[in-house]
RNA sequence: GGAGAGGUGGCCGAGUCAGGUUGAAGGCGCUUCCCUGCUAAGGAAGUAACUGUCGUAAGGCGGUUCGUGGGUUCAAAUCCCACCCUCUCCGCCA
């Protein structure tokens, strides 16, 4: 959620918001509402407190002085009702347009689209088509059945079977150790979480058609571990000290995919259903920008560990989500397309999930907002697409990534 | 799934079944000071959050909050309704 009061007074925020398509008509519109939403308020608060005293006077009244108190009291009740009213419609009138205006974009985040991306680095080399692309070489290996799974579950979901399976649990094994090691405390969170959690995470309205919902129970399938681990400090307060928190979360993600009808429909390069371990950080607002840098720094760790080529590039201003103030993307060749990928990103969210999410950091002179980032440390579906393509050899066998072996026991793997 | 008990400030815990100076007794913790070779013990004072507004500031004046959301009332931690959560017992279960 948005600062408004920074966006009231601070001019470089409000650019910010504007660089990411937000319309400047609506922060105008935004900001009066906002000034009379004040203003309405300030009358009622007065009121309230005429009521307030005039309620204490009738506790501390002579009993035959009461009932001429209580009329008086009665009337200014109904007064203030009609003031409450006037709030609770110029409330209303901020609450439609401030959950829609997004983060501003960071100063060093480029404006435009997603052409307009800045190239931070590109890494290895970009070799021709495999033989195979990864669906054929799933099906090859008898690694991924999607007709079956199109057959018990509908298109877009896939068996995944024998090594892939153990390919699977390596990479989450290699990668949560790694993040052991960096301070990060593993998570298994809950899948399923209320509607509240998916508004306060960010993810609804906006996302809603993307997600599942459990209408019976009213519960809804989260599409990352990162709702249910923003959920993990919502509503506290943070000792400063303790900061940066560094969870990693390992989690079951469903996503309906909605509108990509037609795109990625090969293999399980785009799917309902995947694996994946986020990372998730609970900072201080001076700590933030170089646990963004930490986040990219794994990440690259991780795909230099699997010896996958990849660029990281600085997404556009216009290509942000809402949430994010800034975004990069490690993007991983892949071969039969002949281009790169997304494969991981890392985002700061600065202050604006942490507002919604009431998370304050203790300080001396009060408290702040915590600053939230969150990173993919390894979304395994979709790694193993890559692997498929990279690792595969012209004899149809398969080389299993050196830092893999000890996780799974293989190192070749024939057909 | 059935039956009960309960959710109060950083923590513990009164107050709720006679609604009114109770934002909330008491204790613990914490901060400052006093005492004291040091420490412990002892003594004194202070100690919720969020938010509006005024002020350069210290701070002042208000509002809101006793699980959450509604309702009754001039007035709700206290009464009513719904929901959420925790615990105990029974049943069921990986």
């Amino acid at each position: 959620m948005i600062d408004l009061r920074r966006l009231r007074d601070d001019e470089a925020y409000r650019a910010g918001a504007i660089r990411k398509g937000a319309d400047p008509a609506d922060i105008e519109k935004l900001l009066t509402a906002d000034e009379s939403r004040r203003t309405t308020l300030t009358e009622v608060e007065a009121m309230r407190a005429e009521a307030n005293a005039a309620s204490k006077a009738i506790g501390q009244a002579d009993p035959d002085e009461r009932e001429a108190k209580i009329a008086a009291a009665g009337e200014l009740k109904a007064r203030l009702g009609e003031v409450e009213a006037a709030l609770q419609t110029t409330q209303a009138a901020v609450d439609e347009i401030v959950l829609g205006v997004p983060n501003p974009a960071h100063d060093s985040v480029p404006d435009g689209d997603e052409e307009d991306f800045e190239l931070i680095t590109a890494v290895g080399d970009t070799p021709p088509a495999p033989p195979m692309d990864h669906a054929d070489y799933g099906e090859h290996m008898g690694w991924v059945d999607a007709e079956r799974g199109a057959d018990v579950s509908g298109s877009r979901f896939a068996y995944l079977r024998g090594e892939a399976v153990l390919l699977e649990f390596a990479l989450v094994q290699f990668t949560m150790q790694k993040l052991v090691g960096r301070g990060f405390t593993p998570v298994i969170p809950p899948v399923l979480v209320r509607e509240q959690m998916m508004v306060d995470a960010g993810f609804f309205p906006t996302d809603r058609n993307q997600v599942y919902d459990v209408t019976a129970d009213e519960l809804h399938l989260v599409g990352t571990s990162e709702v249910p681990l923003a959920g993990l400090h919502r509503g506290d307060r943070l000792d400063g000290d303790a900061l940066p928190l560094r969870y990693a979360g390992f989690s079951t993600c469903f996503r309906r995919e909605a509108g990509t009808y037609g795109k990625d429909t090969r293999g399980i390069f785009r799917v309902h259903q995947f694996d994946k371990v986020e990372m998730f950080i609970w900072s201080t607002p001076e700590q933030s920008w170089a646990e963004h840098e930490l986040l990219l720094e794994i990440e690259r760790e991780i795909l230099d560990d699997l010896g996958l080529p990849y660029r990281v590039i600085n997404v556009a201003a216009g290509d942000l989500g809402a949430p994010a103030a800034k975004k990069y993307d490690c993007e991983v060749w892949l071969p039969s397309e002949g281009t790169y990928r997304e494969l991981t990103s890392c985002s700061n969210y600065l202050d604006y999930s942490a507002r919604r999410l009431g998370t304050r950091i203790k300080t001396d002179d009060g408290s702040a907002f915590a600053h939230t980032l969150n990173g993919t440390a390894c979304a395994v579906g979709r790694t193993l697409v890559f692997l498929m393509e990279h690792y595969q050899q012209p004899d149809g066998s398969f080389v299993v990534p050196e830092v893999l072996r000890p996780f799974c026991g293989l190192d070749t793997i024939a057909r």
